[in-house]
DNA sequence: CAGTATCCATAATGATACTG
DNA sequence: CAGTATCATTATGGATACTG
């Protein structure tokens, strides 16, 4: 359901606040167009995320996490936690 | 750290159990040689997992979970816990 | 048993140009 | 701003044959 390492990110960023697309890659760092809309195509597909349109000029668009995508964070946040206690720990490189 | 997909079915399967190379195989179902081989060195680098090599004949292998792998049961937990909980909810497909 | 080595198909991602 | 469309590149995975 969540597709890529981009994932990861967006899902973060949207926890953090709602926002549009363009900020959303300002935020994400270097992620490509096309990345940012497959990712975010697929993770509303997965109703991880929602997309709203305002009707403004120009149009606006706002991301935002559902009840499931929120949720979500509780992974990521096991994540985080395991990594923060292992990231030291691997062979040289 | 992780890699792939199989990845997770392979901590899981010697989180059950340490084992050899081709009773994963067969454990884990349709994984390939080399998605296997590719997976284990890769969780071994990252110290996920410890490759033991016994002088039998035919040498006989064990691969088993390093307290790091065995923590990270924590994060599959949480996904399980969540995918549980929301697998229903997708659009159609 | 426990792999390595190759080759190949396909999937994922990126770069670039263009649009309402 | 918020994308779509296209092409190129790279990463990943599978099939197959062979080895100590």
């Amino acid at each position: 359901m969540i597709s890529n390492k981009w994932a990861f990110a967006v899902i973060a960023q949207l926890y953090y606040q709602p926002q549009g697309f363009n900020q959303l890659r300002r935020n994400l760092g270097n992620i490509t167009v096309k990345s940012l809309t497959d990712t975010l195509r697929h993770l509303e597909r997965h109703q991880i995320l929602r997309r709203r349109v305002f009707p403004t000029i120009p149009v606006s668009v706002e991301y935002s996490l559902t009840e499931k995508g929120r949720e979500y964070r509780a992974i990521l946040l096991q994540m985080r936690q395991w990594g923060e206690k292992w990231i030291a720990s691997r062979n040289e490189l």
